[in-house]
DNA sequence: AAGGGAAATTAGAACCATTCTTATTTGTAT
DNA sequence: ATACAAATAAGAATGGTTCTAATTTCCCTT
């Protein structure tokens, strides 16, 4: 699994491309510590800084989207669409949440005269009865 | 300014009314080390420990919310109407958004059947322009 | 009003996710 | 092939929060 052409400006190491590798295969959320004992198995000498360097330049590069709950460590997420996350509380889980068809967030909203959202971040948590 | 009757089983400490009067009177989503110096002045020997104690007692008694953003510190917020916050980036104030009348947020998302939401979260960032 | 026991407070140590620092290594343009 | 900028490794540092142990306070019972 190769970091797709458009994603130049951003060299192509070995340690990248594990991590790209890791986060597109699962779809687990994984934070960094999980990334980092992942991809050991490939690349015995990464260091877990590397991991938040390599995780950090896909964000910016917007290849993946950075998602925390409350203070908990910060996940990683390939899932570029718009789309909220539901947390099982029971299982820890984290699942995608899309929003119904036809729906603009912010138009559901009050906001403020004037303003300019760049990020909108929608959490759930709750059980799977 | 005291602690309304309905919260009995928490025991009125003056450092927990202090936290509670300050929490009340601004309406700014002060960091619990921002409450700290506040209350400081009131009381001088308070410290750190108790806030977080006495701001974790309100959060379990549902008198105040907690409110993450990202990883920056745990923000308290005393409106316990469904509502979510705007994070102005320009300022780095954060302010309330209401929801438009008649709006049923998990209405709009497209859950799991058989799920139990026991909270949610919506955080907006961007400018006031 | 006094005593006793449970709960809250204090001070500082500990924790842990993340960032920083510095020396070394690696990619890539020339 | 070389050189230079950028990335990596290792470990130290940071900073918000939680924990620990000793002390103090609240409040119920007498």
């Amino acid at each position: 699994m190769q970091i797709p052409e458009e994603i130049s400006g951003l060299r192509m190491t070995r340690q990248r491309q594990e991590v790209y590798r890791f986060l597109m295969e699962g779809r687990s959320h994984p934070t960094a510590n999980e990334v980092f004992m992942h991809i050991k198995e490939a690349l015995p000498n990464v260091s877990l800084a590397t991991v938040y360097n390599c995780l950090e330049a896909l964000v910016q590069h917007k290849i993946v989207r950075k998602v925390n709950f409350d203070r908990e460590p910060s996940r990683y997420c390939p899932n570029l669409d718009e789309h909220g996350h539901f947390h099982d509380e029971t299982t820890g889980t984290i699942h995608d949440i899309k929003f119904k068809p036809g729906i603009n967030l912010t138009d559901l909203l009050d906001l403020p005269a004037n303003t300019v959202i760049s990020d909108i971040e929608i959490t759930l948590r709750g059980q799977l009865a």
